[in-house]
DNA sequence: GCTAGTTTTAAACAAACGTTTAATTTCGAG
DNA sequence: CTCGAAATTAAACGTTTGTTTAAAACTAGC
């Protein structure tokens, strides 16, 4: 047997279980028992936990990035030139599903965990090596958003980052209640369908309006 | 020393660490370390570490979500419908800070953690609950927004959610970007600031914008 | 001021964790 | 076939984890 087989069920497995319950709460012998490998080799092929979690995510991100990449300088011009560069987020996202099935929204809730836990390290790990395609998003929603200023828009790339990372992580548990309340099958094409729309609506938000804390003040309490 | 003293410093101490790093990677010892008291205390007082969660999160919930309550039955109609629902949140919300200066930005990274880790089963907690406020909120919000099927006003509350909560969670990282990048002191009246005109365009979004798999399918790699 | 109940304490518990070791097996190059 | 590097394995490593114990300290009620 190949060593390759071995990453790949290491990490085939560490994705999943990551993605389920989150870094912290996923130990070595839960991902080398489901990968059917011995406890040692996540050390001997990833060197250490904190390893394994940053091939875990690379992996994914090695393929999605240089397609967003290239999806953002083609925008395709759907509705508003917002809608186009959301859906230049999506459709790279959707395309994955060529190599695993579930492959994107295992990356989505990946990308959410990482993004929180401590120990993942993901934010300085994108914005070392993935800078450049970080820089080029700002960019073109800079170009779409001529109204905003660089500030408003720094933190309404996050808040949308945020819908997105969130629903996702939480996704298992969102559709049985959708399951439960609407009779709907959810997937993921449905929850791009639905956060498309909210997504393009708050960036277009009208930013006069806004929650001063004088109100607040006032109650005395 | 009366047992409240050293039920409130575990509280505080837990809190503090909690919303800081998490759930899982916050031990016992960290906790009783700060708050200068045993470590068995926590298991005497809570139970368990779990019982010490969800009293963490109950202390913040039993404040905040009967002040809810009330601003939801009586919403300001500040701009608009949606706005003075948005509102409803975030005065209770900075409300609390007459208890602890930091007692709304604890709470809504609290809630984050609390939304996404397993451990702390907050969402059978709050609807369990918090069940009829949380029925208040989809009927007033159903209200404000008659144009939206529950199926969208659902996945569109729960993107809101996500925002709210993804910032918060991280928002001692986000500070210190929008600190380098643009030399500004952000707080959380200023989050509230640029947050709301993001959801209110986001609840108000057109939903015949969608991204239909077509395009993604078409690709066909 | 003694007693009963509550709270605090130091110490130890077993279990689980990431990691390391050293022996063994695998496997392609010479 | 042989040799040596690469990979796998079982076992143990030392920590850290949440939890429990049993004794000590405290605090009210009579």
């Amino acid at each position: 047997m190949a060593s390759h087989d071995t990453c790949t069920r290491i990490l085939d497995a560490a994705e999943r279980l990551f993605a389920e319950r989150g870094f912290s709460e996923t130990s070595l012998r839960d991902i080398t028992q489901l990968a059917e490998v011995n406890l040692a080799a996540v050390n001997y092929h990833f060197g250490s936990k904190l390893g394994l979690i940053q091939a875990v995510l690379d992996r994914y991100l090695a393929l999605y990035m240089p397609e967003l990449d290239q999806a953002l300088q083609h925008p395709s011009e759907h509705k508003s030139p917002v809608t186009g560069l959301l859906r230049a987020f999506m459709v790279p996202l959707l395309g994955l599903g060529r190599f695993k099935a579930d492959a994107p929204m295992l990356f989505m809730q990946l990308l959410g965990r990482g993004y929180i836990d401590r120990q993942g390290h993901l934010r300085t790990f994108i914005t070392q090596r993935y800078g450049d395609v970080i820089a080029q998003i700002q960019h073109r929603f800079a170009q779409a958003l001529p109204g905003l200023s660089e500030e408003v828009l720094f933190w309404r790339l996050h808040f949308a980052l945020g819908s997105s990372v969130f629903v996702m992580s939480s996704f298992d548990a969102l559709r049985e209640i959708a399951q439960a309340d609407f009779g709907q099958q959810a997937d993921l094409e449905l929850l791009l369908d639905r956060i498309l729309p909210f997504l393009a609506g708050g960036f277009s938000g009208d930013y006069a309006l806004s929650c001063t804390a004088t109100d607040c003040d006032e109650r005395s309490l």
